[in-house]
DNA sequence: CTGAAAGCGCTAACAA
DNA sequence: TTGTTAGCGCTTTCAG
């Protein structure tokens, strides 16, 4: 009756709903689960759900979730290999159906997942991690890092530098190729001092602002920045050191899923389509569940460069480049 | 042997631990659940978690989750009451021993969730609902508004507004009734043309800031907000505006959960022990699953100034007033 | 079309 | 100290 089965006539079925209104049954799901071997919940690992991309991504799994009666269980990893590998074992053992995983990357041991891939747990990558193959989703970063730098080249910067992200994200090493390509490509000269030690987190950016203003060097004139948190930290120290952005140092952040849009010197940056990610690894992963055959499939999402005012490039009437 | 009972000597112990590594055996948690009657998992339900107050709060939850062994699972509401509803009734379905939910409050049907208190179902709530008595954690935000509102006063404001949250939120009636207060007892008129229509987000801080620009009444020298994200949106609008932050007009917000120290103009702001506010109550929720008899506790947890640069105190040397 | 029975993987109570 | 069994609440299969 519940399970809609057009077998049973209208007489029982009404019958059977009042006597379900009457002892307020709800149904449970466990033993449902149990019986059905699948519990229509998937996980999401991620390192930070308070960092505003994985609060938007997780709202674009949360959507395809929702659209297909499934429930959503997030763990937050902190960077941490620990919680990464118990994380995935708790939810293993909750028996979710699939789970989405923005993984620690380099320098780790990545067995947990090897093992996840072994056993046919169904699970999708929201980046890559060296030697496995999988299902994976993410942004086109190179191309959003590369217009990002020749944007700041365009606009008159010649001593742009490079705010780089935490050791362990691939995506750092390739914003930074793309930076260097980009510099190449101007025909600027790449100069490793140019690339400023940063990480991920609002704090990274201000110390490494503070350092940038105690230096001898010369102030680099632009800034391309990891992200939007290390931009805007950034930004603030350089503002404590008395400088003026975008007239003495131009800058760029990447991501734009937070509100650079509405800081007083509203910051430019590389828009991921976070949301999109979600609902898409969401929809690869409920593909996978379905199909565990099917070919390993990778989504490369477009970014956009969102021009405001930080990269200085309105006042001189600058437009961007618009792609590779 | 899983259950580390006693009773079972070393021998057969590491044989049956063995072939559990052989198998690679992963107890199956829902069966177990079945079984026991308990899923040791957790619902918490809030508007949207990728608001950095929520995300904080989760993040207590969180800590808490994995200090005894529970999981948890989010659902976002996005301020619509269906979305309650049934984001309830999922996790009842799915056997959640309990709820932490941060409600909508007014103007709205509660009956769903009188239905969990008459079914003995465990829940906190993370603010009150007119008419159930339940659990609840939440900040002393009376005493954080009249501190507010007094540190403008005392910093030299003399037309103090307040820029309203939104009309379902209990909250926004407390800090304005706090707010009147202040006034009232620095011997400033209150004036209902100085309580502004803002909302929760961003958007809405920057709405209420464009109408005040182009208001005729006099500009109010100081503005007490909502919340962070309203001060923000407002700050960027009354930069557009022409206006200088602080001398023009001063700005307090309240949260301080996101990036409002790092602004060019620092956001001076209420601070919500939000981490705590998790924190407390899964502990309150973890007591109330062991015993449904329990009497009903409240927690109100202090909240505290931050003075930054946004009021304009510190130029001025203002100190900020101590307790209500 | 409806009712009865077996089984999902575990725990708890009991017997050996 | 160990092995056996009933039962958690559902789905599925198979008779009525």
């Amino acid at each position: 009756v519940l399970n809609e089965n057009p077998a049973v006539n209208k007489k029982t079925r009404d019958r059977i709903l009042k006597i379900i209104q009457e002892y307020n049954y709800k149904p449970n799901e466990i033993a449902r689960s149990l019986a059905l071997k699948h519990t229509r919940l998937l996980g999401l690992i991620v390192k930070d759900i308070s960092n505003p991309l994985y609060g938007k991504i997780s709202m674009g799994v949360e959507q395809i979730c929702n659209q297909y009666g499934y429930s959503l269980i997030i763990g937050n990893t902190h960077k941490d290999w620990e919680r990464e590998v118990t994380n995935i074992a708790v939810l293993e053992r909750r028996r979710v159906d699939g789970l989405i995983i923005f993984p620690l990357q380099k320098h780790v041991n990545t067995d947990h997942i090897a093992a996840l891939k072994k056993n046919d747990f169904p699970f999708i990558l929201l980046a890559e991690i060296p030697g496995i193959k999988a299902d994976l989703v993410r942004a086109e970063d190179e191309s959003g890092a590369f217009q990002a730098t020749t944007h700041l080249i365009r606009s008159g910067c010649r001593r742009v530098a490079y705010l780089k992200g935490p050791s362990i994200a691939m995506a750092s090493d390739r914003r930074l190729r793309a930076y260097k390509k980009a510099l190449t490509n101007a025909g600027l000269q790449y100069d490793d001092d140019y690339v400023l030690d940063g990480g991920w987190r609002i704090e990274d950016g201000y110390q490494a602002g503070k350092a940038l203003c105690k230096s001898h060097k010369p102030l680099p004139d632009g800034i391309f920045c990891y992200n939007d948190s290390v931009a805007i930290g950034l930004l603030r120290a350089l503002v404590e050191g008395g400088k003026r952005i975008p007239e003495d140092v131009a800058i760029v952040g990447f991501d734009d899923a937070g509100m650079g849009g509405y800081l007083e010197t509203a910051l430019t940056s590389v828009r991921q389509p976070a949301v999109e990610i979600g609902r898409k690894a969401a929809e690869l992963l409920l593909r996978r569940i379905k199909n565990k055959n099917l070919p390993f499939k990778k989504i490369f999402l477009k970014t956009e460069l969102i021009v405001r005012e930080t990269c200085g490039a309105k006042a001189k009437g600058c437009v961007p480049v618009q792609k590779e």
